[in-house]
RNA sequence: GGGCCCAUAGCUCAGUGGAUAGAGCACCUGAUUUCUAAUCUGGCGGUCGCAGGUUCGAGACCUGCUGGGCUCACCA
C-alpha cells in the first residue's frame, strides 16, 4: 500500500519534532486537518498539543515546523501560521499528479477485496399493504449502505426477511374472499399490491362498523357499564377495548383468526388464496423495487423461517446460557447486561418473534458465510436487537461480533407523524410518480435534450425526479428523525441530486464539446494551479478515505454531503475558469482531465447512493 | 419508573476535542455574445435547549435538569 499523503505528512511531522526538539514524538498525537475554506492551505497541523514536547508557544512551534516541512519535503510547497495553526499548501505538481492518475479510472476509490462477506438485510414489509415513505428510507439506506461496503472491498450480499404471514394478510384474505366478487388486479386494473392493501383497509372499514354496531347494541351499553371505570368516557373505554374485542367478541375477528388457525394447519384452500394474494403483492412489489433500482441476493419468508430457532434454544440450554422454568418456559437471563429477563420459547414448545430472529441468523450464516450481517430497522427496534445480539454473543455464534443494527429515525410530515387510521401515510408509488411529474416540468421548458429520442427523454426526466426524492431522504443522517417535506422533495436546486448531477453533466458536456479524440498529453506540463483547481483536486484526493469512513460507520448520508461538496467545487470552478480556450493548450488539456475526474468521482459517489447520473440534463 | 435516541439560523439539515459554528431553502441583490444559468456573486439571519464540570481549547466529552421520541410481552 502506497503512503497517502495524510500519512507521509504526519510522518514528516513527527521527524520533524524529533530533529528540532531531540523530543520523541512517536507517539506523539499529530492533529492533522484540512485546512479551513479561508485560509491559504489544504492541510493544517495543529501545535497547541506540542507545547509541552516542545516547550515553546504555539505559534513558534508552528513557524518553526513550517520552515522545516517546506525546506524538506517537497509536497509541501509553502505554509502559513495563524497562532497555533500550521496551515500547509502542498505542492501544484503533487495535486497535478494526482489528479492525472487515479481518478481517471472509473473505479475511483473501490478499495480492493478484503475477503469478507457481509449481508446487508433491508426493506422487509408486510405482504398486507404497499410500501410506503417509511419504506423508501429503509430501501434506500440499506441500497447504499451495501454499495459502499463493496465499494470499500466488502463481498456484499442483500437480502430481506419477507413478514408473509400472521393475522394482517389474513384480514385482508378475508374481506377479498367475503367482498370481492372475485375481483382481480387485472379486472380492475389496480397495481396489485395496492389491491391487497384496499382489502386490508376494507377490513378494517368493515370491522369498525361492527365494533360501532356492538358499542351501541344493548350487549354493549351493559358491557360497558358493568366494565368501564368510573367516569371514563365511553369513547375512551372503547378506543382501548379494541384489541381485546377483536379477539374476543368480533365475528369478523374470529373468522380471521380461524384463517390463520387453517393456515398453520395447512388447509389447502387457504393456502391457495393466500399464495395468490401474496403473489399479487410481491408482483407489487416488484415494480416498486424496480422503480428504486434496487434488488436483492435472496430472499427469506417469514412462513418458511417462523418456526426456526429451537436448535438455538436446545443450544443455549446445552451451554447453560438459557434455563428452563417449571412450566417448561425458556428464557435468559440478561439482567447483567442492563437488559431484561428474555422468554425464548413458550411453555407449549412454541417459538416467539426473537427466537425466529435467532434461527435465521444462523440460516444466513450457514447460506453464506458472513461474519458481518447489518439489519436496517428502524429505531422503535433498538431493544429488540440488543437483546438478539446479547443472545447470539453468549451462544458464541461465529458471526456474534459482526452484527450491526443500522437503526434509523422514523419520517415525520410537516403536519406530524403519518398514521394510516388518518390517510397521511405517504405511498411510496404515488411519491415517485410525483417528483418524476414535477422532473418533468423543469425539463419541459429546457433545451439541453434536444435531439434525444422521446424514450431517452423520459429516462432522463425519470432520473432527475429518483434523483431529487433519493439524495433529499439519504442526505439526512440515519439516527435522526427526519421530517420529510415532499414540497422540498421535488428541488431541484440548491443542495439537491440534480444540482449534483448538474455538475457531472457539465464536466460531459465540455468532452463533448472537445471531442474524445483531443489530445491530452501537454497536461504534464500544467505548472500552476488556480485555487478552484487546488480546491478540486484536494477534494478528490478525499475521496476513497470518506468512502472508508462511511463504510466503517455505516453512513450514507457522509457520500451525500461529499458529493455535494465536489459538486459546488466544479461548478464554482466552471464558473470562474474557460476550459477549452483557456490561456495554454497545458491547461485545456489538464482541465478537462481534472472534469473526466470529478466526473468519474461524481458519478461513483452519487451511485453509492443508488442515483443515476445523466449524460445531459 | 428503568434504558436508549434527539434538541444547532424562520424552515430542512451539516459540523474526528481545535481557528470568527457552516450549507441549502426562504427573503433582498448582482451576473448569461462563452464549455449546460438545474449555475455563480453579495446581503440578511445564532443565548448551539438550560445549568454546572473536565480541558491550553467544548456545539462535540462528563454530571444534573427541561422538552420531544422510542422502548422495557410467553405480540410481530
Amino acid at each position: 500500500m502506497k503512503h497517502t499523503l495524510t500519512d507521509l505528512l504526519t510522518d514528516a511531522v513527527r521527524t520533524a519534532l524529533t530533529e528540532l526538539y531531540g523530543a520523541d514524538a512517536q507517539n506523539q498525537e499529530i492533529t492533522l486537518q484540512t485546512t479551513r475554506r479561508e485560509f491559504e492551505g489544504e492541510f493544517t497541523v495543529v501545535t497547541f498539543p506540542l507545547t509541552r514536547l516542545a516547550k515553546k508557544k504555539p505559534d513558534v512551534i508552528a513557524r518553526e515546523l513550517g520552515e522545516y516541512l517546506k525546506g524538506n519535503v517537497s509536497e509541501v510547497a509553502d505554509f502559513n501560521v495563524i497562532k497555533g495553526f500550521l496551515n500547509l499548501v502542498v505542492a501544484d505538481a503533487y495535486w497535478k499528479d494526482f489528479v492525472l492518475a487515479a481518478p481517471q479510472s472509473g473505479d475511483f476509490g473501490q478499495a480492493p477485496a478484503n475477503g469478507e462477506k457481509v449481508i446487508v438485510e433491508f426493506a422487509s414489509p408486510n405482504t398486507n399493504k404497499p410500501l410506503h415513505l417509511g419504506h423508501i428510507r429503509n430501501i434506500l439506506l440499506g441500497w447504499s449502505t451495501s454499495q459502499l461496503l463493496q465499494k470499500a472491498g466488502y463481498d456484499v450480499k442483500n437480502v430481506q426477511i419477507i413478514n408473509d404471514r400472521g393475522i394482517a394478510i389474513c384480514k385482508s384474505m378475508l374481506a377479498w374472499q367475503k367482498f370481492s366478487d372475485g375481483a382481480t388486479p387485472a379486472s380492475t386494473g389496480s397495481k396489485p399490491d395496492h389491491f391487497v392493501g384496499e382489502y386490508y383497509v376494507l377490513f378494517e372499514t368493515k370491522f369498525r362498523e361492527e365494533y360501532l354496531a356492538w358499542q351501541q347494541s344493548e350487549e354493549g351499553k351493559t358491557f360497558f357499564k358493568k366494565s368501564a371505570k368510573e367516569g371514563l368516557s365511553a369513547e375512551k373505554f372503547f378506543a382501548s377495548y379494541k384489541p381485546k374485542y377483536f379477539n374476543e367478541y368480533s365475528k369478523l375477528g374470529a373468522e380471521a383468526k380461524e384463517m390463520l388457525l387453517d393456515w398453520e394447519a395447512g388447509d389447502a384452500q387457504v393456502v391457495a388464496l393466500w399464495k395468490k394474494m401474496n403473489g399479487w403483492v410481491y408482483e407489487g412489489f416488484a415494480a416498486t423495487y424496480t422503480a428504486l433500482g434496487v434488488h436483492f441476493d435472496k430472499l427469506y419468508y417469514e412462513s418458511n423461517t417462523y418456526k426456526l430457532g429451537k436448535d438455538m434454544v436446545e443450544l443455549g440450554i446445552e451451554k447453560n446460557v438459557f434455563r428452563t422454568r417449571d412450566d417448561g418456559s425458556v428464557y435468559a437471563d440478561l439482567t447483567d447486561a442492563k437488559l431484561s429477563e428474555k422468554t425464548l420459547m413458550r411453555g407449549d414448545g412454541t417459538s416467539i418473534y426473537i427466537t425466529q430472529d435467532l434461527g435465521t441468523a444462523r440460516l444466513r450464516y450457514d447460506d453464506f458465510g458472513a461474519t458481518r450481517m447489518i439489519y436496517v430497522v428502524g429505531d422503535e427496534q433498538n431493544h429488540h436487537f440488543a437483546t438478539l445480539f446479547e443472545l447470539l454473543k453468549r451462544l458464541e455464534e461465529p458471526y456474534a461480533k459482526g452484527l450491526y443494527h443500522l437503526s434509523y429515525g422514523m419520517v415525520d410530515l410537516p403536519t406530524g407523524r403519518m398514521k394510516s387510521r388518518e390517510g397521511t401515510v405517504v405511498d411510496a408509488d404515488d411519491l415517485i410518480k410525483e417528483v418524476i411529474h414535477e422532473a418533468g416540468l423543469a425539463s419541459a421548458d429546457r433545451a439541453a435534450t434536444e435531439g434525444l429520442s422521446p424514450q431517452e427523454q423520459r429516462e432522463i426526466v425519470r432520473q432527475i425526479g429518483m434523483a431529487a426524492l433519493k439524495f433529499h431522504i439519504i442526505k439526512v443522517g440515519p439516527q435522526k428523525r427526519m421530517i420529510f417535506d415532499p414540497k422540498e422533495s421535488v428541488d431541484m436546486q440548491g443542495q439537491t441530486g440534480p444540482y449534483v448531477q448538474n455538475a457531472y453533466v457539465r464536466t460531459q458536456a465540455v468532452w463533448r464539446k472537445a471531442g474524445s479524440d483531443v489530445d491530452v498529453s501537454t497536461a504534464a506540463d500544467y505548472v500552476d494551479l488556480a485555487a478552484a483547481e487546488r480546491d478540486l483536486a484536494s477534494k478528490l484526493y478525499a475521496f476513497p478515505e470518506l468512502v472508508k469512513l462511511a463504510a466503517e460507520t455505516y453512513d450514507p448520508s457522509l457520500i451525500a454531503m461529499y458529493c455535494y461538496d465536489l459538486a459546488k467545487g466544479l461548478h464554482k470552478f466552471w464558473h470562474d475558469h474557460s476550459i477549452l480556450s483557456a490561456e495554454t493548450p497545458a491547461a485545456v488539456a489538464f482541465r478537462l482531465q481534472l472534469c473526466r475526474a470529478v466526473g468519474h468521482t461524481l458519478k461513483g459517489g452519487m451511485n453509492l447512493l443508488g442515483i443515476d447520473v445523466p449524460p445531459r440534463m
